[in-house]
DNA sequence: GTTCCACAGGAAAATATGGAGG
DNA sequence: CCTCCATATTTTCCTGTGGAAC
């Protein structure tokens, strides 16, 4: 059944990445005067769980290598090498410029000042997961030292921020800021699309098993995958010869309610509103849900803003939408 | 057919929100 | 406390579309 089981490992980078092209070209253009031999700078990347802020940062800094062939690429799970540390130390290692140091036995400082006397092509650092770093020190390191540019990988920026002191602060303010949404089920469902062609056989994933997996993803891509692998490990183990509803609704119970949940409390007021008249009246028009929803609140907002709302509830798979233009409704979608 | 109208959704301006620094 | 700044949300203005009424 499964024909390549790498494309649906964690870490694994297309050759073609999906529905990140603003932030590829924003990277991009950020990190092309470095590749030319400008000082490197420090950018930062910040997203959600699954939002594919690793994989967007192997993929720019794989096409930077492929564009100018001597720029060189360290990856460091900062998760992994938490301490200052090691952190140093992987990165030096990855160049080639470790293989005298024993840890205990060579001084924090020595490290450093290698780093500071390396002169060879320049260097992109990607410190991935960089809120499980220990220290902050290594960001104002990185940062000062020309021959590197830094990706900074953290989920929030205003954690992330939190934790360094003043100085840095300021001198990484005007540093690019890369934000990344979760996905939305519909780009979770290209992509998937895209893993299932490659990695299975023919006819052995069908699209709505694709689509159900990328509803209860909840835009996090990792865990989509993980659920398709979770799925083909079940059906091969009990004999299946083809991953059907059935086969994924046993690998992975109750997951929807779940995510389906989360996606109601995500809600603000106004738009719980409109999702409670939805769910209370049936098929609207967004006119008449227009009215309830005036009626219903102290501040209602403009009719504009209400209809993004009703993209919105659509995007996350709360409500439904029916007919294409003078005649559309919307439904609430039932919760089995 | 043709016209009309409610719709979707983009772009940009306006406004609210939240944190940093004075 | 206020001001500045970045970001997020909302409003305003708009274009294009297709079903409905004529």
């Amino acid at each position: 059944m499964i024909r390549d089981a790498e494309v649906l490992d964690e870490g694994f980078v297309p050759n073609d990445l999906q529905h990140r092209d603003a932030e590829l070209t924003h990277l991009e253009s950020t990190l092309r005067p470095f590749a030319d031999g400008a000082p490197g700078q420090s950018i930062i990347i910040t997203g959600p769980t699954g939002a594919g802020k690793t994989v967007t940062s192997k993929y720019v800094t794989g096409q930077l290598t492929d564009a100018v062939p001597n720029i060189q690429t360290v990856h460091l799970n900062c998760w992994r090498s938490h301490t200052q540390f090691r952190a140093f130390y992987s990165i030096l290692d990855e160049l080639g410029l470790a293989t005298d140091i024993h840890r205990g036995s060579t001084p924090h400082d020595e490290l450093i000042s290698r780093l500071e006397a390396y002169d060879g092509d320049p260097v992109v650092v990607i410190l991935d997961e960089a809120d499980q770093l220990d220290s902050t020190d290594i960001f104002y390191d990185l940062h000062s030292l020309p021959k590197f540019a830094q990706l900074i990988v953290a989920n929030e920026r205003d954690q992330l921020f939190g934790r360094l002191n003043s100085r840095l602060q300021s001198r990484l303010q005007s540093s690019e800021h890369v934000p990344m949404s979760r996905y939305t089920p519909e780009e979770l469902v290209s992509i998937l699309e895209v893993r299932v062609r490659w990695g299975f056989e023919e006819e052995t994933v069908s699209p709505d098993v694709i689509e159900r997996i990328a509803d209860a993803a909840a835009g996090d891509a990792r865990v989509a995958l993980g659920m398709l692998r979770r799925a083909a490990n079940y059906a091969i183990r009990e004999g299946h010869d083809e991953i059907t509803f059935d086969v994924l609704e046993a690998a992975m119970p109750d997951a929807r309610e779940q995510i389906r949940q989360r996606n109601v409390d995500a809600l603000n007021d106004h738009q719980r509103t409109v999702f409670d008249i939805i769910r209370a009246y049936g098929p609207l028009s967004p006119q008449d849900i227009y009215e309830h929803y005036e009626a219903k609140m102290s501040d209602p907002n403009q009719l504009r803003t209400v209809k993004s709302y009703l993209s919105k509830l659509t995007e996350y798979r709360l409500i439904e939408a029916e007919g294409s233009t003078r005649d559309r409704t919307y439904r609430a979608v039932q919760s089995q």
